[in-house]
DNA sequence: AATCGATTCAATCGCCTGATTGAATCATAT
DNA sequence: ATATGATTCAATCAGGCGATTGAATCGATT
């Protein structure tokens, strides 16, 4: 093993790799690109990680699931407390990627591209994506009932998915958004996850039920 | 000019390239997919179209163009009406993609991810993208505005943003969101509609305003 | 029947793709 | 110093990519 003082070859392609499927997405990502960047040499992709494919779930698990187990730390440490809200369960969600994406920075954009881009990939990648996901979105709509348990299962799983919707459209989209009628790029995350939060609380409060009864065609 | 019984080469060309591009992503998408499952030749691309950034731009002016025309239609007649509501914009943004996309079955699916997806793909695609959906933006942006013109200029922004990434997520999953809770794939439009709108409806009565006054590090 | 523009065709260009090979190099333990 | 396993290297593979070419075919006009 190599002792470095710069990252090891290991961490820089997975640095590197985060930020061209950030970017480019995965179809539009090439290995070349990416150890051209990382100034490594191309078999130490399949070394390290194996295949493309490979590469992207070890990225996954570098990146996205440090944030997922932090949205569960937090989901569980509220649910063990008295006083259970819906407010709660959303910051538990909000803030972690949230804050993180914040606090690094530059990195933190690729990140914050990353993280919301993932989500929406085609197959077989979003598969992929998605079973990271899973325990998250499991672990939040069991919240969902556990705060109300009159709806339909299908109102939670629409409870989540809005509650999803929300974030990744912000991740992807915040850079450009805030170019759009900001000067400056600075943003504050408080704000960011007390608005996500507001509108998806409010949003909840609504029966989330076709209100209209007539049938279609 | 051809006199086709079937459907003309550009069409058929313009459908499997939707279907593609839906599916895979615009890098994902290869020509030669679409010309082998169409049964045309590659050159018949160039001929008709150009480059493969050319073709996307013709899918996105074919399937799209259409979709955004339908809700400014919608939009300027309710705004033109007295009693303009929050809801009835909101109904104006919602009801023409899904409702076409219900009503064309097997083909609508096809269009619900191509519109979907679109939103979400990198650059350079993107930006041609966001040009085509701008004036859409620009004036659902500017209900929001007459609606409500106590706001702030972020907050209107934000809340066209909300509205999108609900339909963007909508349109990318609810085939497989339907799937994990239903064993059919129906869906009632009224339904979603309704869904859509209550959820954004009273996620816009929130202020959309930083509850808390503390300033970050 | 001859002509002409519109369209489609097979063939090919140069380049890039992910993946693999076997040799060279490194760090360490003996 | 030498042997060993871990790592990196240049070189190469077969195949796919977007794009272009010039010839062939089509349909309508004369």
């Amino acid at each position: 093993m190599r002792n470095d003082t710069q990252t090891s070859t290991k961490d820089q392609i997975l640095d590197i790799a985060e930020s061209h499927f950030a970017t480019f997405g995965f179809a539009g990502t090439s290995l070349r690109g990416i150890i051209k960047e990382a100034n490594v040499n191309v078999a130490s992709v399949a070394y390290h990680f194996g295949s493309k494919d490979d590469l992207f779930a070890a990225v996954m698990k570098r990146f996205a699931a440090p944030v997922v187990e932090a949205q569960l730390t937090r989901l569980r440490s509220e649910i063990s407390k008295p006083d259970l809200t819906l407010e709660k369960v959303l910051r538990a969600f909000y803030e972690p990627p949230i804050q993180l994406v914040h606090s690094m920075g530059a990195k933190g954009e690729k990140l914050s591209l990353f993280l919301g881009r993932c989500h929406s990939e085609p197959e077989p990648i979003f598969s992929l994506v998605d079973a990271h996901f899973a325990s998250c979105r499991d672990e939040f709509i069991e919240a969902f009932r556990t705060l109300d348990s009159s709806q339909s299962e299908a109102s939670y799983q629409w409870r989540f998915e809005f509650m999803l919707s929300l974030i990744v459209n912000f991740l992807t989209r915040h850079k450009s958004i805030m170019q759009r009628y900001q000067t400056e790029t600075d943003w504050n995350a408080l704000e960011v996850v007390d608005m996500l939060c507001q509108f998806c609380m409010h949003g909840m409060s609504a029966p989330l039920q076709a209100k209209s009864s007539k049938t279609e065609k």
